[in-house]
RNA sequence: GCCUCGGUGGCGGAAUUGGUAGACGCGCUGGAUUCAAAAUCCAGUGGUAGCAAUACCGUGUGGGUUCGAUUCCCACCCGAGGUACCA
């Protein structure tokens, strides 16, 4: 009987769906184990093989809990809204729901082809109105809610209101907008309904807000700053410019200390971490206020700067603005007006990266404008420069040339004074930027002090005068949550007549996308909602709408933007544990027994957004009471990239003629990349193949060696444009889906970036397929399997093996267990183990690994249910008891021989029998040894 | 520049955390089987020298610690990813 993985593999998977094997139950006395994976965005492209690895790892670990004992829930969705199906929607007219449908079906065939352990009873689709619907309603929790400082938590807004309506807003501590004014409880009471509604969205934790964005006309819509690489859109390739909109944005600053506190708790990676940590960039010092010296007529401005070095204060000898800064434009003076009105517009048209990877070029200008030191009372001149950025702190800096090189490159390269204040330091050269030795000198009240003592007195003194503070700043910005795009959730908002924004009633939800002629942006620039003729809400009827009804009374205009891309990806681990709630996002009574995920696997290119965003959303459903924990995932786990491997092939330059690699060498040639599909292993191709491939090489000439036509081959990210991508559904039609699993794991370690290679399958197929022979040693290779004892070689390879797995299991190192297994196997072959007390857990153990086979063995082996739910093999160390060892024996730290030697032999016996041995008088050659190093069990090493 | 990860045969990788470097698999070489091929099985396979026993070299480079270093320390080189004039 040979191994038919078709056959079987298809037989099993149609078994799992009908018996529902796999269903997370609820509720159950059992303990959970909640495994996750980055659910994917499903692209027209389908799946390829760098996919499915971390779905792969995560499936062998929930299948591994499960015959631990655990009800384990593993589900899959689709984070389903994106920009490529409305790309593709514009270009076709075909709506993204159709199209992201039969992209859905698509991955949904390949992913069961793999054979998952899924409950696909909870799927859920970011897309679909009936999951949106509780996007939609954090949105409104979210705009409903206040941080509060004092508690250290998030409140609803009414709580913030009846504090108003006490005592105005003095003494609220708040993360609400800078320009916020004071006023009194009798002023809350005066406010207007208008006004009290402006004064409250400064507060709520979603808010609208001019921000200066990265603008894509082309693709009508704004980019986050990673969306943007060298100017122009990821996608697309577009230019962007900076433009200011008013947008939707999060409050996620009220939330930084506790995002960077909460990763003590986790277990995640530690790059991962430092990449949150860094993004988040806590940094602690001062702020600063230096007052404008106001020419004749002018008024004086405080230039507020964010120092970490408030200790340097006595250093500074100029001050930098950010080109963008507001008060350029009021303090430069008239003689420097057109310098510096051409270094603004110059600076303008340099996108962001590029401002910031120019390190070498200084550039500035001087805009006639003094400013009074706080300390010193002297005039300290006011640049501009581009080195400093808008967007951070108040995008203004003092600075300190003898304290930072920046500063320092800035003043040299302007002839602006360079005092030195540190003690015994030169700074000829360069800044001095040492913080832990630096020793304060001339610096009036500090000086003689070192860094943290200065930085204290100068932050006292500075407060004394009330021109500064001692603060913390933070790196991270409030995420802007509006897009322009069609495919996203839509805001739950219309608008007033005074254009302040509403939520419509929860209980209206979920405000579904309407219809549109066209998915790009309207001729008046409005995003693509703007197309919609039916998008106004009707609040008497508390329905959408006609646009024409707009009255402003009664009917008002819907909010034409949509929500990112992060938003749908935000708690959809939570509603997995309850997906068809419709009261709430997820019941307590779920939550309380699901609580958290356990396991979360997924590329650490999330670091600092989905990872982010999302936990800043669990620490908000946290504080208003929805979820028991404030971090959603206790462990997560970054898998690396799949590479695949291009295969080229050299175009005579100028020519139509193609030459194989031999032939190219010496000759001028263009490297043109090949679908590596068509190349056999020994990296050759049939030029039939390429004709036949694409039309440009029909007409071509191929010139062979030795009959055969070869190509280059190179390792690079796998991608469909590299034609590098290999498929998994050719697998596993060709070797099964057992063997897929198994060599995606045998490749390497799972968070190692690590190149495919096709032609590697054949071992674990070959493995498969002795496994698969060890269970038919019967007449004509039929099944059998013997009921006797096993020998104490049987049990100590396969205790052994048990020992392994288990550990390596449990520290995710797939590879090496797919090496165990293929060891195991092989010495039981060679030990013609046939008996079931050997085979039976050896079908257990490989389960998770490629369970249709194993589900296979399980039910010839006489089982009539499912191998999924049996209780994991035991590990007995009694069968791994050994009584000698075969001892390295080495000189000088180099093994010369090997003794075997029992166990419990001492010290000193060990020591006696190695000296007592003749080779040893040979390697010593009569020299009396100086030194002997036993350590029992393992070595022997003799100086001499 | 900074942060993180990595560098071991022709290739993917392993090495009990300081104790026989190269497990396991691919590829390659030779052999068996076959009309032939596929498949399967057996043997070999880090480099250099040697018929061989064996010797020397060998985990990016250079130092160091140690009886002993792929593993620990210092300095550096290279590659990948992230991030930024973070004040």
């Amino acid at each position: 009987m040979f191994y038919d993985h078709k056959e079987i593999e298809a037989r099993w998977q149609r078994f799992w769906a009908e018996n529902q094997t796999f269903r997370a139950v609820y509720p159950s006395e059992k303990p959970k184990y909640y495994a996750l994976t980055m659910f994917p965005y499903p692209s027209g492209a389908g799946l390829h093989v760098g996919h499915p690895l971390g779905y792969i790892a995560c499936d062998i670990y929930a299948r591994f809990k499960r015959h631990q004992g655990y009800n384990v829930l593993q589900p899959m969705g689709y984070d389903s809204f994106g920009l490529p199906a409305e790309q593709y929607a514009i270009q076709t007219g075909q709506h993204p729901a159709v199209t992201t449908e039969a992209n859905i079906s698509r991955y949904r065939e390949q992913l069961d082809a793999i054979g998952f352990s899924y409950d696909w009873s909870r799927e859920v689709r970011t897309s679909r109105p009936r999951y949106y619907r509780w996007t939609q309603w954090v949105f409104m929790q979210l705009f409903d809610s206040w941080y509060n400082r004092e508690a250290d938590r998030a409140e609803p807004v009414s709580t913030l209101v009846e504090r108003f309506e006490a005592s105005g807003n003095q003494g609220v501590r708040a993360a609400c907008d800078a320009d916020t004014p004071e006023f009194s409880a009798g002023q809350w009471k005066a406010f207007s309904a208008a006004e009290k509604q402006r004064m409250l969205l400064k507060y709520r934790l979603t808010y609208l807000a001019e921000a200066e964005v990265n603008w894509c006309p082309e693709l009508g819509t704004v980019l986050a700053n990673d969306e943007v690489v060298n100017g122009v859109s990821e996608r697309g390739g577009f230019p962007v410019v900076r433009k200011k909109m008013t947008q939707w944005s999060m409050r996620i600053t009220a939330y930084a200390q506790r995002l960077l506190d909460g990763l003590q708790g986790i277990d995640w990676p530690q790059p991962l971490k430092d990449a949150q940590t860094n993004w988040i960039g806590r940094s602690q010092g001062a702020s600063v206020t230096f007052k404008t010296q106001p020419g004749p007529g002018q008024e004086a401005f405080d230039i507020e700067v964010f120092t970490t070095r408030p200790d340097t204060i006595f250093g500074v000898s100029f001050m930098t603005l950010a080109p963008e800064h507001e008060l350029v434009g009021k303090i430069t003076t008239p003689e420097q007006k057109d310098e510096v009105e051409a270094y603004v517009v110059a600076t303008a048209r340099r996108s962001e990266r590029e401002r910031m990877a120019d390190v070498k070029t200084v550039s500035g200008a001087f805009t006639g404008a003094y400013a009074t030191h706080p300390l010193t009372g002297e005039a300290v001149p006011v640049w501009i420069g581009d080195y400093v950025l808008a967007g951070y702190g108040t995008g203004a800096v003092m600075s300190v040339p003898c304290g930072d090189q920046r500063d320092y490159d800035f003043a040299r390269h302007f002839g602006i004074p360079i005092p030195n204040i540190f003690e015994g330091v030169s700074v000829e050269e360069e800044a001095y930027e040492d913080k832990q030795n630096a020793v304060i000198a001339n610096s009036g009240f500090i000086s003689g002090l070192g860094q943290k003592e200065a930085a204290m007195k100068v932050i006292e003194a500075l407060e004394a005068k009330g021109l500064g503070k001692g603060t913390i700043n933070y790196r991270l910005r409030d995420a802007v949550f509006s897009r322009q795009r069609y495919w996203g959730e839509p805001f739950p908002v219309y608008y007033d007549a005074e254009g302040l924004p509403h939520l419509i009633p929860e209980h209206c939800l979920p405000l579904e996308l309407p219809g549109v002629e066209k998915y790009l942006p309207t001729e008046t620039g409005e995003p693509p909602l703007g197309n919609a003729t039916r998008w106004a809400w009707d609040t008497e009827a508390e329905t959408v709408t006609e646009n024409a009804r707009i009255d402003h009374k009664t009917v008002f205009p819907l909010e034409l933007n949509t929500m990112p891309g992060w938003a749908g990806s935000s708690q959809y681990f939570n509603r997995y544990m309850d997906p068809d709630n419709e009261q709430a996002l997820v019941s307590s009574e779920a939550i309380g027994y699901w609580k958290d995920v356990d396991v979360y696997i997924g590329g650490s290119e999330h670091a600092t957004g989905h990872l982010l965003y999302s936990r800043f959303w669990q620490k908000f459903m946290y504080d208003r009471g929805w979820v028991p924990t404030d971090e959603y995932a206790r462990k997560l786990i970054n898998q690396g990239m799949i590479l695949g491997t291009s295969a080229f092939i050299h175009r005579k330059a100028g020519t139509q003629i193609y030459l194989s690699s031999g032939l190219a060498k010496g000759e001028q040639t263009e490297p043109i990349r090949v679908d590596a599909n068509l190349v056999n292993a020994s990296d050759e191709i049939d030029p039939e193949a390429i004709r036949k491939w694409q039309p440009q090489f029909a007409e071509a000439e191929f010139r062979t060696e030795g009959g055969v036509f070869k190509v280059d081959r190179e390792v690079e990210k796998m991608s469909k444009s590299k034609y590098n991508v290999v498929n998994p559904d050719q697998i596993c039609e060709e070797y099964g889906a057992d063997a897929l699993r198994l060599y995606e794991m045998f490749l390497g370690p799972l968070e190692q970036s690590k190149p495919w290679n096709t032609a590697g399958l054949s071992g674990v197929y070959g493995f498969l397929k002795k496994l698969w022979k060890l269970y038919h040693q019967g007449p004509d290779r039929s099944f059998e399997v013997l009921e006797g004892e096993p020998s104490a070689q049987n049990l100590k390879t396969l205790h052994k093996t048990i020992k392994k797995v288990t550990e390596d299991i449990q520290a995710f190192s797939f590879n090496t267990s797919v090496s165990s297994f293929m060891i195991c196997v092989n010495e039981l072959t060679a030990q013609h183990c046939r008996e079931r007390a050997v085979l039976e857990p050896l079908a257990i153990l490989i389960e998770p690994y490629a369970p249709h086979m194993a589900e296979e063995l399980w039910h010839k082996l006489g089982h009539t249910t499912s191998i999924a739910h049996v209780p994991y093999p035991e590990f007995n160390p009694a069968f791994l008891v050994e009584s000698t060892k075969e001892y390295p024996i080495s000189f000088n730290g180099k093994v010369r021989f090997t003794m075997e030697l029992p166990l419990d032999l001492s010290k000193e016996d060990i020591e006696a029998a190695v000296l007592a041995d003749s080779r040893t008088g040979e390697q010593l050659q009569g020299r009396p040894p100086k030194k002997v190093i036993v350590v029992p069990g393992r070595i022997v090493n003799i100086v001499g």
